[in-house]
Order: structure tokens, then sequence, then C-alpha cells
DNA sequence: CTGTTAGCGCGTTCAC
DNA sequence: GTGAACGCGCTAACAG
């Protein structure tokens, strides 16, 4: 391994000065510059963040810690967050925990014990509050992005699952709906409980009925038995079965209107789907869903914004900041109108 | 920060000792180990792996540098890659380099930096050839997955871009296509390469003539200007225009598709289009594209498994380990024999 | 403008 | 079975 002492030594002057050069900190003669650089580049040398880490406390490294790495909604976030990294001279890595909450804790593990100085994070669930600890024990700033974990004192980057949710509910009801089945995510992650909550409140201001035989729950991205809850949507009395679902992710949606093809359903003839965020852009083969779309790109930016200042400032000052990301309707082919057919 | 030397003091032993039972080296008796690691859990101690890593120069850190975390492919490579590491004893890290050569210096750069004890790779393109010498001089370990640079002597995980063309061009010849445009990938990345090579061969094989006019280049995962060549294709003259176009990747296909749409064109009545790799499962409302797969997940589980055995021998023995992993052929819906209509 | 010293947290080596 | 001293590569603080 090449160090400061080699090209100290191959430079003629000692490992300090060395690293003044690469650090450009205090002054260096011109002269001694360019010797450096040239031992550097000679030897082709990469400094040990390790031990700069260990003196100096600090990385540069962010860590982006999120549950499902197939979801185009999180990739876009990536997408954003390393943007707005590379920018402010930060690095990031992306950490996958798969929606399970062990292999965040292990994550987690690695990102202290590795010194990230920042972690942008997406909780896996509910009892992600207890990792929230060890974040604030082991003083590494975080940002919370798309899950938050209510009473939680840091700064937020939210979507607003309440505007969402009302702007498909309302356009599922103008279309003559009444009968809206959730199919929800599971009741123990933030965006589905808040949308959950959100379609109840917005039924009630609609003047809709809210019925427990139309809410289901299911895995945020593997679902197996889709097809399952269809059947039993579809076996309904007449006047109980649904005309409408509500799908509380993406992939969800999908798995719903696979299930429906497979059973021959029409979507949206005999029954239309909406769902929460966008599609993946590149499978869009048939811009199919009509959905909200949240802009996933923004929120890893704005995300790594707030971390970063948190970070420069090293401020754990109460002035939290939470931002909220407006979703937008994108009404496709997924929908219709009851009073065709 | 919580040292071993904290919790030395609190449980009132050295700090050797404490080390000692954490990494379960040398004998400690079970008392002591009770005490310490009762210490531990008190304190919340992780061990810094800066520190760590200094001294024992290994981190158990692996990295997955790749070009495209948007593409399914690559996920499921990430999941394959992380469930092999895992089951190892190991971490991973992703660096997403979006297909951008400077970018990937720089993510090599943070990984030797950092001291990662090996990378899976799949470099951006044939440039990536620099970036190679970093990591033999650095000497950190490293297995080139899906996308080979020739001459490199490592192990290796790659498809097998003849017999996949083959498989799909096959299909295409059989039901009577005779002019069959190729929509490729960069000119500098291997994978697209190796599919223009093959898909030259194999046109010799069938006796068929290649003609440049039906080969196009397009960016991997981003073209605006797909229904430009759709359009530069189907104005040619009739005995000349292809029946069929053969996308390189996934990405490309739907970007093809997508054009094809907006241009009024019915796959696959008019046109046959078939790629390389799945699409997204999540997305795939209409399995609808005929490719041919590639195990993906396999890709990064079994590449994991070369890298960790490489490590661990620390074997920079010159038995390189070639694994090719065969594509399997899909038939959907978006081609169609050409005497049908 | 440049060099010396000390210490970051940990594990190896060598004592006891 | 346990502890003390040294060094990994780097930089902050202090000298000169």
């Amino acid at each position: 391994m090449v160090t400061i002492y080699d090209i100290a030594k191959l430079a003629n002057v000692s490992p300090m000065t060395v690293s003044r050069v690469i650090n450009n900190t205090g002054n260096t003669s011109e002269a001694i510059r360019e010797k450096v650089n040239k031992a550097i580049d000679e030897l082709e040398y990469i400094p040990n963040s390790s031990a700069r880490s260990l003196t100096l406390k600090e990385s540069k490294l962010l860590t982006l810690l999120i549950s499902d790495i197939a979801n185009p909604f999180f990739t876009k976030l990536a997408r954003g967050a390393e943007d707005k990294a590379r920018e402010l001279g930060y690095q990031l890595m992306l950490c996958n925990t798969d929606e399970n909450i062990e292999k965040e804790k292990e994550y987690i593990n690695v990102i202290i014990s590795t010194g990230a100085d920042g972690v942008l994070f997406s909780p896996a669930n509910n009892s992600s509050s207890k990792h929230i600890k060890l974040f604030n024990k082991h003083k590494i700033p975080f940002v919370l992005v798309d899950r938050d974990i209510p009473k939680t004192k840091v700064d937020k980057v939210l979507g607003d699952n309440y505007a969402g949710t009302k702007l498909l509910l309302n356009h599922l009801f103008e279309c003559g709906h009444k009968r809206i089945a959730l199919i929800n995510g599971p009741n123990n992650v933030f965006t589905a409980i808040a949308r959950k909550e959100a379609y109840k409140e917005v039924h009630q201001l609609l003047g809709l009925t809210v019925n427990e035989e139309l809410m289901y729950e299911l895995h945020y991205n593997r679902n197996n038995d889709a097809e399952h809850i269809v059947m039993k949507l579809l076996n309904l009395p007449k006047n109980k079965r649904p005309t409408a679902l509500f799908a509380s992710n993406n992939s969800i949606a999908i798995d719903m209107v696979k299930a429906l093809h497979a059973l021959n359903i029409n979507v949206p003839d005999e029954i239309s789907v909406v769902c929460f965020d966008d599609l993946d852009p590149n499978s869009a083969i048939n811009p199919f869903l009509t959905v909200v779309m949240q802009p996933a790109y923004d929120f890893g930016y704005i995300g790594t914004q707030l971390l970063i200042d948190r970070i420069k400032n090293n401020s754990s000052s109460n002035k939290h900041r939470e931002v909220i990301l407006k979703p937008e309707f994108l009404l496709r082919d997924s929908t219709k109108s009851i009073v065709d057919r």
C-alpha cells in the first residue's frame, strides 16, 4: 500500500507537507506542490480513508438506506440523492433492506461502523424506531425520506399521502364509483398507514361508507396472493362488490392488474384501478394505470440537501425542517366512468 | 464515541480482553465474557471499522459497482450478490456509475480508499480498462459480471451473447423474417459489441445478408431518438424495410415499442420486436415482449461466490474461472410469423 | 512555508 | 487466562 510516507520520501519532503498538498490546507510553495503531485501521480497514491476517518471523524460518505431497490420510486430517489451528493462533494452508497427489519439493523451497524457522515433513511417499518435510537446514540445525522417515524425529531422529506389519496378517490368518485376496495401495504409501514387513514377520511368527506370487507393488506413488493384477494372481492354479492380498486403502491397495483387479467376481467371496462406512485418509465409500454405520481427524484435531491446542511452546521438544533412534496394526478387508461357501462 | 476502552473500564478488564471477546480470538473465561458482553450491550458499542481496517486490512465489505441501478437486470443481480454476501458474512454496498466513466473512476477511488475487500464490477464501457489497473495496483480483488473487458485476467461471470442472439434470430427467421434491424447499445460496451458480432455471425449462418442500413446504435438507458430511428427504418423502400426489430436490451426495446406505438404501428402485426434481457417483472403488465432472459440473480450470486473465494484464498493465482450463464428463450406476444399476414 | 509529535480505535506481539 | 506496548495511515497542534 502506498502511503503519504512513500510519497514524502519520493518527493523529499515530510509526510505532513504531503498531507497539506493533498488537502489544500495551509500554505505550500508552488515548487513543493508540484514535486508532491508528481510523486502522487507516479505512485498512483489513493488516500486511505479509514485512517483519515479515524482522525477527522468525517468520511465525505453518505448512505442511502432504502427498503426496495427494485422499486422505481426508490431508484429515482437514489438518482436524486446521488446527484445532490456529488454536487456537494460527497459520495453516496446504497444499502437495500428489502423491507426487512433485521437486514436494516445490520446495515445500520455497518453504516455506523464505517463512519458515514450521514444517512438518508427510508425505514422498513415502524419497528425501525429502535434503529433511530442507534443513529442518535452514535450521533450520526439522518434524514427521513418518504416514510416517517412519527415523533422523531429530524429533518424529513415526505409525500402528501392525504392529498394523493384524495386526488385518486375524488377521480373515482366523479366517475361514479362508490365501492372502492383498498389494497394496502403492510399496516406497520408509515405510508400504508397514512394512506389507509386518508382513504377513510376522504370516504367520509365524500359521504361514502367504509367497508372493512373491501380493505386488504399486502406486502409492498411481492404478492403471491393478489389473485386470491381479487377472487374474494369479485365473489362479493353484487351490491357490495367493488367497482374500483385503490392500490397503495405501484407494485401492488400491477399485481392486481395481473390477477384481473388472469381471471379475464377487463380493466377498466369491468373494474377501475388506480394507485400511488408512478410505474417504471422503462416498462410502461402501455401508459396504463391512472396514478398519482410523486416527485421521487426530489425526495432524494432535497433530502440530501437537508442532510448535508445538517452535517455541515453540525446543528442538532431543534429547528427541524419537514418538506412535504405534492403528488400529481395522472389520468390514464385504467379508470372509466361507471355511467358508460 | 464508545470505544473498547470504555467497555474495558466498565467491565473492569483491559481493552485487550474486550477485543478478544468481540472477536472470539484467544481464550477468555466465561465470567469475563459475560461481563464484557453486558458492558457492550449497555453502552451500545459498535466497533469502529475504520480502526479495524487500519490494522487488519480487511473490512468484510464488498462493493457492487454497476452502471444502471434502474435496470431490472442489475437490480436482480444486486439481490443475488447481496444474498450470497450475507450468507458468507459480508455486507454489500452499491455504487451506481450511470454508464458514466468519470463517475466510475470516482467510485473506484472511493472503494479503494474505504478499503472494500472486493468488488463485483460491471464496467461502464471499454475505457474501464484503465480502471482495472487501479484495482490491480491497489491489490483489491474484483470479479467481472455481465460485461467483460477482454484480456483481463480475473474471474468472470458472463452471459452467452452468441447463444442468446442466435435464439432470438432463429426464432425470427423461422417466422419468416429476413430483414431484421439491429438496435444496439453503444459500440464501446462489451455486451453491445458481442451482440452485434453475434448478430452478424448468425446472419451468415442463416444465409441472410447483413445490411448496414438496418443497424443503429443507442444509449443503453435513455433514448430520445428512438422515434427518429423508427421513422428512418420505416421510410426505407419496401424491399429493404425491416419486418422485425432486434433490440440489444430491454430498455431499448421498450423505447422502440413506444415509438412504434406513437406512430401507430402495430406490434407484432406490422413489425415484430425481440430483445435481450427480460422486463421488470413488476411492470410487465402485458407479458409482451419475446425475449431471451438471462439469469440475472445468478450473475450476482455466483459472482460474489467467486469474489469471496478469491478474497479468502488471497490467491492471485492464474487459474481464473469464467462462468458462462445461458440465456433462456421466452416466447411471448411481440413476434409473429410473416406468412400469417 | 515546513517539520515534529502525538493520538484517533483497534489488534498483534510479547510478556506475565 | 490476561495485560502493555507498539503500529496501522493520517492530520491537528505546535515548533521552528
